[in-house]
RNA sequence: GGUACCAUAGCUCAGUUGGUAGAGCAACGGACUGAAAAUCCGUGUGUCCCCGGUUCGAUUCCUGGUGGUACCA
């Protein structure tokens, strides 16, 4: 489907709000493969808007069909912020995230009384509407050091060494999860103050308002799209593009469901039918992680995404 | 056709010296504060291929089937 608005449209578009405090940012969340997208663009044409992605993968350059990021036609008709703009090589994070939306979103709400943010990145979301604590950056030898004790001795002195450096932050930690207890310890190397000092332990207030919409579909519709989509960016040249990019499979760009199991094809370590069932398996354990997360969030109403009429009608109500 | 081996969870397989069974992955559920498509945690869902036999008791041992794999013809 493609709606034909002139991209000038927009550039020329006369400002309907001075009022900051009208701005509404319209938030679409869901599980992978849902149809974010194509709702997104619906929505943004009607209310001759931008859209803001919240994927911390659609967001680098060398992995638009693989992550099925918004095509170069989409966005075409409707502008879109943070897609295709960084390096695989780039350090990214939810808190650089946060601050870039941040810093974005006041000029977009200068022309503008509507934003939708969508993308099924739940850290990213969150770190837009609520806000990440401010804690510093960690140096990269600092990450090295930690990173290279915890191969050399395991994550059980790093444990009891939370303990001693922060015993709130050991108490309410997952002691199992290395990636916790490393960054826990990162930060109490860095700053020399507790990591949870750091947290604050409430939402921050935002300068617009935050309609939150969530899409879902039932489960065998779900696992259907994520088969079909494979299909189609397999069609669409995905190996030649995970190919391309394999020299940088060891950046955390690229620990990514697809790129994962298409490199170990091109390995050898498995065959392409077996990597590509991988690839379905996995997508539905990644989207079943999104739903996991975003359930638990009593601001987000739920639709089919087919429904425009009903989240059209949601909108005008919470507007 | 002959010989050997195999048949146990959705899949790949372990195991029970005879007391109705457990791992990985999947599935289902959960956590998540600067790498989040990441990382981590919980839950076993089963005519143990079928018919007989031995036995207090057979998924386990034995006859015979059936299906599969390999080798020999």
């Amino acid at each position: 489907m493609f709606f034909f608005i002139s991209p000038l449209f927009f550039q020329y578009a006369i400002p309907k709000s001075s009022h900051p405090s009208m701005a509404t940012l319209i938030v679409i969340v869901g599980p992978t493969a849902v149809g974010k997208t194509a709702l997104s663009l619906k929505l943004a044409t009607h209310f001759d808007t931008a859209v803001v992605s919240a994927d911390s993968r659609q967001i680098y350059r060398d992995l638009p069909i693989g992550t099925a990021a918004p095509t170069e036609q989409e966005r075409s008709l409707v502008p879109h912020y943070f897609v295709g703009t960084r390096a695989l090589t780039d350090y990214y994070s939810a808190a650089q995230y946060e601050t870039d939306v941040l810093e974005l979103l006041p000029r977009l709400f200068g022309q503008r009384e509507v934003v939708i943010l969508t993308g099924g990145s739940m850290l990213y979301v969150d770190a837009v509407c609520r806000g990440i604590d401010d804690i510093p950056t960690v140096e990269p030898e600092t990450r090295q050091l930690l990173h290279d004790r915890l191969h050399a001795e395991g994550l059980d002195p790093l444990v009891a060494e939370l303990r001693l450096l922060d015993p709130d932050y050991y108490a309410a930690c997952d002691l199992r999860n290395p990636k916790r207890v490393v960054h826990a310890l990162e930060v109490c190397y860095q700053t020399g103050r507790p990591f949870s000092s750091f947290h604050r332990g409430k939402a921050r207030k935002r300068p617009f308002n935050i309609v939150k919409i969530g899409l879902d579909r039932p489960r065998a519709e779900l696992f259907e799209r994520i088969n079909s989509r494979t299909d189609v960016m397999m069609s669409q040249g995905w190996l030649d593009e995970a190919k391309r990019v394999l020299p940088f499979r060891h950046e955390n760009a690229l620990n990514t469901v697809g790129y994962k199991e298409l490199f170990a094809y091109l390995d050898g370590a498995m065959t392409l039918p077996e990597a590509l069932e991988k690839i379905r398996r996995n997508t539905r354990v990644y989207a079943k992680k999104q739903l996991t997360w975003f359930r638990r969030d009593s601001e987000i109403a739920w639709f089919h995404p087919d429904d425009e009429a009903a989240v059209m009608q949601y909108i005008a109500k919470k507007n």
